[in-house]
DNA sequence: CCCTATCTTTTACGCGCGCAAAATTTTAAT
DNA sequence: ATTAAAATTTTGCGCGCGTAAAAGATAGGG
């Protein structure tokens, strides 16, 4: 492949019989040089093996191929999903994804943002906190720069937002629960981090209303992001002191769900709808491993692909088009009901 | 905060009263400038939030701060986790993390690489596929960059490696099994991609052998990285056909246990060492849901912070020594034996 | 107070490439 | 064939900063 290396582009386009700058053209749009200069460069290409400096490259440019994802959490299944779709969807357009994670922590979400920002990105697809996240910075990033929310909404920021539609979702679930055996109580933590959360328990309300049944919520106190661990010390502790009224229970998310199951089996209370069960419990987002609780966990399914799909290519029309969207997007995806084992 | 946005450093050292060249030692290293100068200079930063330009300040560098960590897959939340360790040691150190996912794809894996080789990264952090990885691509990437391996060995390649001792750690468990009950078999997966697989069985043969009895491993077919998957499938076929000749299922690693214990729940068979249960399974690494597992699972938990922080140390003193070490270093940390219901 | 040794700052240059405008070639129409 | 229009390539310039060498400032000893 290689026979001595290749310096710079100039030294590369000498070898090829080309300017430089055509080189430069090439690099940036193959197409947009003549087919035949296009196949003298890509034979010395195989000759020499040169790849342009990203650095120089990018150091002088109007706007890069640069696409900033930025998700809140990573060790969070749900986001290593979606922000590993959304980063291949990137790669298939031609752009170069960089992915970054905020640990959990909202001021991190900042600094990547700042991060981002002398990385010229020629657009940014954010996952953000939401209530937690700095308002200002974020509205400040969204002057500067295209930028699409996904997952969860922050009303007026951002050019597009792409998400699943809670409403539909949960009461996709909740008149299942209803009409499969008793009305779901809904559990979810008191000082819910993700906007999503409250729509969901809004959905809850109005749906369980419109299904004739009297909502009832169950709010516990948690901070961080280890779900599965509050679900379990919280959950188990209502469920042993039998604070349920109903035996069905919608938890707000799969983690949470999680780790109840994890409390009930502690319990010795068994799950699931069939004779000789004690409760249900469903769960929300089809996390990757809801396929192998014991039992296996009714829950609503995300269309990751879709959601991950549509932001991208909400982001690349602007950038294609050139020009801010006169009017902000919203899409959401429905929910698919997962129907397993424990509910 | 700002007034008036910089341009560049020329703008930014004027209106600081100092010249260009000094201000670039500071952001190069603000310890290296005066006292007095380096006042001035972060007096004006907070008046002016000016940032230097990536990418002219690395186009024109002999080594950047930029520190590249690629992972196979952050799917899988082990990876996720010790990718996320690494990430903040590296920030932790002053340098900037570049976190690539090769999402399982060990062709995916010399594409990083490559991209990294642009990058021209001060040195890499790569937790390789292993056998599967390619031998060559990697060894030519360590002839150019100071790099160090984590998780996975691969002989010879690398300045230094940074891992478990899956001969302990296996030996721990299998020292537990024995002593508490039955002998245990050793289930995995065939075809096994990672080094550690190897590593392990072969410590579970050692190990049984030298507490008198007779090593016994089912390997099941399975591709890919669904390892619940294969672990339930596979897994809930031997249990259903009574092929296992003891109580005691030693997995090669948590996600197949998992995978089994759903089956065994699928199977009603209880799991635990309690009195009334059927089989007892233990994993192998203390995945972040294994808490949650029913019953919890008994299995080895890696160290996570040390390994990461070791990898990065390592890294770190080569950089600063600037020079490759002289001989390669393998560092092991041992396992801790976690005791929960699965066994 | 002067002079040297040391530490800091400045001068001067170039990195590798993007980009606008000018020059050239190709294409298409007459 | 001729020529204007369109597509492509080349010329020329500058981006923002790193870095070596030169100039200058500082401190300590006599």
């Amino acid at each position: 492949m290689s026979h001595s290396k290749i310096r710079n582009m100039e030294e590369f386009a000498a070898l090829s019989g080309i300017s430089r700058p055509t080189v430069s053209k090439y690099f940036n749009d193959p197409e947009s040089v003549r087919a035949s200069t296009r196949a003298k460069i890509e034979e010395s290409l195989k000759k020499y093996d040169y790849q342009p400096n990203v650095f120089a490259m990018n150091q002088n440019r109007r706007t890069t191929k640069n696409i900033g994802v930025v998700v809140p959490n990573l060790a969070d299944p749900f986001f290593s999903e979606i922000g590993r779709r959304v980063e291949l969807a990137c790669i298939d357009a031609g752009y170069s994804p960089i992915l970054l994670n905020s640990h959990g922590n909202p001021a991190m979400e900042q600094d990547n943002l700042n991060s981002l920002r002398s990385l010229k990105p020629a657009g940014v697809l954010l996952a953000p906190f939401g209530r937690t996240s700095d308002l200002d910075a974020v509205h400040a990033f969204d002057e500067d720069f295209p930028l699409v929310l996904f997952d969860a909404n922050m009303s007026d920021v951002g050019q597009a937002f792409v998400g699943t539609d809670n409403s539909q979702s949960v009461n996709l679930m909740v008149e299942y629960l209803c009409r499969s055996g008793e009305a779901p109580c809904f559990f979810e933590i008191k000082s819910a981090l993700n906007p999503n959360a409250n729509k969901r328990r809004l959905a809850y309300i109005e749906s369980m209303e419109r299904h004739g049944h009297e909502p009832r919520i169950f709010q516990v106190d948690g901070e961080g992001w280890n779900f599965e661990e509050i679900g379990s010390i919280e959950g188990g502790r209502l469920l042993s002191a039998k604070a349920f009224n109903t035996n069905t229970i919608l938890c707000s998310n799969d983690r949470l769900a999680i780790g109840m199951l994890s409390a009930a089996y502690g319990l010795g209370l068994r799950v699931g709808h069939g004779a000789g069960c004690d409760l249900r419990i469903a769960g929300h987002d089809d996390h990757p491993f809801s396929r192998f609780t014991c039992p296996p966990l009714t829950t609503i399914a995300q269309d990751y692909e879709a959601i991950a799909n549509r932001a991208v290519s909400e982001l690349f029309g602007m950038l294609e088009n050139n020009e801010r969207l006169s009017n902000r997007t919203e899409t959401t995806f429905e929910g698919r009901l997962i129907m397993r084992d424990s509910a």
